[in-house]
DNA sequence: TTGAATTTCAAACAGTCGTTTCAACCCTTC
DNA sequence: GAAGGGTTGAAACGACTGTTTGAAATTCAA
């Protein structure tokens, strides 16, 4: 490996500590490059700026976590609806796995969602998240037809919603006084669990018409 | 009022707008006054610095969360278990109703999620938050006796985090493209289809048991 | 109204921020 | 081995940060 891209990953992978320890605005150039042990004006020659390096993170950070969306809209459609949702919750858990890898991408989005800067909301004008659609496509297979669009709205909200928290609380779960081992073991258990849970949740909502 | 009493009020007040808006390292002292149109001293004449009016606003946030807790030991002991489980979700939601009042302060916590401030960590040590117990509490009652921690700990976090994602995306709701309206009629649906949900939920892991 | 205390004000301080600069260095290629 | 472009290095720039300062203005009691 050249010389320049061993500086040039390190800044890609220390800045990716810090801006997801910091936040954008909180990670500095003088930490990272310190942390990097590169010059000061190294990122300024290798990415063109701070914001331009985050571009990059932020690219990476898109690739790595959407590469793995298995549930396209031929196969949903060819599943029963507990299984749209079981495979749906798995699919949101299954990122706690590799969260040594991509636990660092999750922060800096949760970043993004509490202080939005101007290179993601760029980013994601060009990139679109079908999480939302596909969670609302599964709802609707569970309200009633006569459903409005707040009830819709609640509802795809509540399904994307129902793996955040154990991704949110990673180190709640892994560190003391939990202490849980999260592998392979946990996860399965825990999207079987999951799933199970949000069928039988979503499924009250049919059996009842929740209309005035 | 003393126009004293004056320019500290529209401190606090303008202080938690940008506090909520940008954080505490991303707020300045300079965007407060000038929000407040007070000198760029006053902070620190009033209050005694940037921390000490934050530690301040912590304590009003704090107050203004807490001041409702019609969940004690007793009371919910005497509940069924889908009656104590309906109670939570609902003292979960109805923060929404007066989100114009106190949606800063929570918008504040979130921050706090993602970057702890030294005056909040000082802030709960002292002070203890039930809401984990409660929820343990509750989910107790619907897991076997046989539940291991892990069971355990993902059923109290998955209680906890029923509500909060429509706290987060009360924006999300009340925005354009969704424009929803949120009201006490629509507090009310949400917590009935929520707590609904959650009983159903919950009563899953009960009819089976989910031990190996 | 006078006089003392409180509050406001503009200016300056020391520190950090991202970026620019240009000489010094490394490494490839001839 | 020397030339040349690619890369690194230390220093400096202007802009921003929280805080301090001391004089000016305002408030309140006598």
């Amino acid at each position: 490996m050249k010389i320049t891209e061993i500086t040039r990953n390190a800044l890609l992978d220390h800045a990716t500590d810090v801006f997801a320890e910091l936040g954008y605005e909180g990670a500095s150039v003088r930490e990272i490059t310190r942390r990097a042990m590169a010059n000061q004006a190294s990122i300024n020659y290798h990415f063109g700026g701070k914001e331009a390096l985050y571009r990059e993170i932020l690219r990476l950070a898109i690739a790595a976590l959407s590469d793995e969306s298995p549930l396209d809209d031929d196969t949903m459609g060819n599943m029963s609806r507990d299984e749209a949702v079981r495979l749906f919750i798995r699919q949101q858990v299954t990122p706690l796995l590799k969260h040594g890898q991509i636990s660092r991408y999750l922060r800096i989005l949760a970043w993004e969602t509490l202080a939005p800067t101007a290179a993601y909301s760029k980013f994601i004008a060009s990139e679109k998240l079908p999480i939302l659609d596909q969670a609302e496509k599964i709802v609707r297979r569970f309200l009633p037809e006569t459903a409005g669009r707040a009830e819709i709205a609640v509802a795809t909200i509540w399904l994307t919603a129902q793996a955040t928290p154990f991704i949110r609380h990673y180190d709640t779960l892994s560190k003391p006084p939990m202490n849980l081992k999260i592998d392979k073991h946990f996860i399965e258990k825990l999207a079987t669990d999951l799933g199970r849970m949000a069928v039988a949740a979503l499924s009250v909502r049919d059996t009842f018409s929740t209309a005035h």
